[in-house]
DNA sequence: AAGACGAAAGTGGTTGA
DNA sequence: TCAACAACTTTCGTCTT
């Protein structure tokens, strides 16, 4: 394949930063996304190392060896040495086998499925490829502690990917998982915490910055109010009055109050969709951000024009 | 007519006794 | 286990552009 220098349509360097972990291309100049679905050039050969994920985990010891699954991971031994043993033993012995046999069988007809489910919905969320590795580990974890049973697989699937996402820092909404596979929120949010708490995953609260470039792009807003708005966010951070408060609705407001400022102005509305909140979080955020930052002024100044 | 603003009531989750 | 609580949503009326 002939290699192409790729320039940044905004301010036409040619020096970019590649983000592997949220599948992302970043002018160093500027700052202006350029491509947020890099991860579709490597679907061939993930495809590839997921077929063979998959047979190599047929072919035998499971790839994440964890202190959660003691039970099923130690298998009985089907041509054990029973000699010592009366016949009843011996018959429970089996017995056991029997079970183990088809329970782990059971197990694996079922990620058989969650994998192609799975991989199928993080090709549609653009997720990168540690992610979706991620979310196979976790439910495969999931699945072998029974966590599926009483719950659809989808949405154990779903709650595997929303982990793996806030585990490594890719940004994905709640919204925009429900809408890839046709579930609703609460119920993904839900198993989600569950998964976790079965796990002991630990989860650490997504910070606003994270969100700040893909909200960005989707609303087309410039580099330059991008960078206001990272700015002002980063004000806010400083100034602690984020804490406790929902990320999304930050970063959506900070970005709100930088279009305002620039002159690009967007509608709540249209901020508060792409950031899966309502106009009521984002006016509330605002007001908060005019207060504890001093820029009532300036947004005056703006209106006045 | 559309957008911004804010009050009030409701939701789901966390926390602390 | 339950009640208080904070953040966020929904809904709705009013004001501004």
């Amino acid at each position: 394949m002939k290699k192409r220098k790729l320039r940044c349509p905004v301010c036409g360097a040619s020096d970019f930063f590649y983000d592997r972990a949220r599948g992302e291309v970043i002018c160093r100049k500027c700052g202006s996304v350029m491509e947020e679905r890099l991860i579709d050039f490597s679907q061939e050969w993930r495809e590839f190392d997921f077929e063979q994920k998959e047979s190599r985990r047929r072919a035998g010891s499971p790839l994440t060896p964890t202190r959660h699954d003691k039970g099923v991971s130690t298998m009985v031994g089907i041509g054990a040495d029973m000699k010592g043993l009366s016949v009843a033993d011996r018959r429970k012995y089996l017995r056991i086998a029997k079970w183990q046999t088809r329970i782990s069988t059971a197990i694996e007809r079922n990620l058989k499925f969650a994998l192609t489910d799975l991989r199928r919905s993080a090709s549609v969320l653009k997720l990168p490829e540690s992610v979706e590795k991620e979310a196979a580990r976790i439910y495969e974890q999931a699945a072998r502690k029974g966590l599926v049973r009483g719950r659809s697989m989808e949405s154990v699937v779903a709650g595997a990917i929303y982990a793996a996402c806030r585990i490594n820092n890719v940004p994905r909404t709640l919204g925009e998982i429900s809408l890839a596979f046709g579930l609703d929120k609460k119920e993904i949010g839900k198993t989600y915490r569950f998964i976790c708490r079965q796990l002991g995953i630990r989860i650490l609260p997504t910070s606003p910055l994270d969100y700040i470039y893909r909200f960005s792009n989707e609303l087309g807003l410039s580099p330059q109010t991008t960078t206001k708005a990272i700015e002002i966010l980063k004000k806010a951070l400083k100034k602690e009055i984020t804490s406790g408060k929902g990320p999304m609705g930050i970063a959506a407001a900070s970005l709100y109050v930088a279009a305002l400022l620039t002159g690009e102005k967007k509608t709540q509305r249209e901020v508060a969709d792409v950031a899966g909140v309502t106009e009521v979080t984002i006016r509330n955020r605002y007001k908060e951000l005019l207060e504890q930052l001093g820029l009532e002024d300036k947004v005056k100044e703006v209106k006045e024009k």
